[in-house]
DNA sequence: TCGATGGCTGTAAATATATACAGAACATCG
DNA sequence: CGATGTTCTGTATATATTTACAGCCATCGA
């Protein structure tokens, strides 16, 4: 709500800006303004300019080239800068209780969301050995994305009798099986029509910070 | 190493120029650092930039005011800035060049530092699977902390004859051993009497975004 | 219907900035 | 020892950049 009084095209300006920085390492001149807008006048650049820092959404330092600065009002309502919402770290689950819930969270990690595709939700620590195969080890987190669905072959994160377990998942007709990635463990067969299955969601990815050592 | 090449003057100019950005959002001009570092002449800060460039760890824009941008080089070797600098991924290392060198660097990608430890520098894409059994899968990133000093059973990264490996490390003597963890590869053993061996750092975590299925 | 704001063109300067040229003193290294 | 690199002073200039002034047209709330 409160630069939601920026126009569409001050929006496309801040915007420009926001990208610029990124891209190049510093805000773009009033010419290079115009030049991607297409003003022919670089006052059109210089009235946007002064209306944005009216409205708070920038700082216009006097008399220094490229004197733009983002305020925090900015950055938090720009897809690029502020985007980099925090992750859970889902711990040991609880029996009973959902993945997410506020005592299986042990701690929180901000990283980069084109890490990982699609986008994970939560972090969970991996326990056991059972997916030793497939280079997730004990202690691992593993990135998960939060879906219901899954299919053949993909690694998923499912609930059992309030049991949590990270397998591959095959399914056949009514019957699913979670596949572990280790020959010292066996397969768990589910029988849709008696036994209930959840699908937490999908592993997209494995952080490991502790290597051995 | 790469840059260690840098002296302590070029280095204390580098420094100023991303704190610079830190603090305002945008580099130096030259006259802000005659104006900081006392400088009479303009042609000073002009030509410690240069040195600079010529060394890889800015970018210098011609005509482009406040044009400095530091390049993956400089970010590896630099305090971390709050989280907010972002970490360079290696992909194939050129043989002969540096493994931070622009040619190498793949893309970036920032988070949270607090995941790992010691603080990485970069990301490498790791590849093959001779370190398989300790979990380093064939296109895993390696997070790397840059040092040249390795104990034994860490798993590091290594230089011979411009290849750069990633294998455990086990020294006896003057005798280095890179081990593998995966049986269908033999151990590379190093006389360093004989022959040339560098760690370029050590693997600090691993990343992996792609999950089979 | 007036006044304020948004969104521009066009022109013109003041000044901020990059950058070349000509040194000088001092180190280091083959 | 000469070549090369580092770290500066000092001067000059082309150009990049900011920024003011004078307008034009449209929209919108009072």
């Amino acid at each position: 709500m409160t630069q939601d009084n920026l126009t569409k095209r001050q929006r496309e300006i801040l915007n420009f800006i926001s990208e610029h920085i990124d891209r190049e390492g510093f805000p773009p001149t009033r010419n290079e303004l115009c030049e991607y807008f297409g003003f022919r006048s670089p006052n059109a650049a210089e009235s946007h300019l002064k209306a944005l820092d009216r409205k708070g959404v920038i700082q216009l330092g006097r008399g220094r080239s490229r004197g733009i600065t983002l305020t925090a009002m900015a950055r938090a309502s720009l897809p690029a800068a502020g985007g980099r919402t925090p992750l859970p770290l889902v711990g040991r689950v609880a029996a009973g209780s959902p993945v997410l819930a506020e005592e299986n969270i042990e701690n929180e990690y901000r990283f980069d969301p084109a890490l990982f595709s699609p986008r994970p939700h939560y972090l969970l620590r991996v326990q056991g050995l059972s997916m030793r195969d497939a280079g997730i080890l004990d202690g691992d987190l593993l990135a998960v994305h939060r879906t219901p669905e899954a299919r053949n072959g993909q690694i998923v994160v499912a609930r059992i009798d309030d049991e949590v377990t990270v397998k591959r998942f095959q399914r056949d007709g009514q019957r699913v099986s979670l596949l572990p990635e280790n020959p010292d463990f066996e397969p768990i067969v589910v029988d849709l029509a008696q036994q209930e299955l959840a699908i937490e969601g999908l592993g997209v990815g494995v952080i490991r910070s502790h290597l051995t050592g």
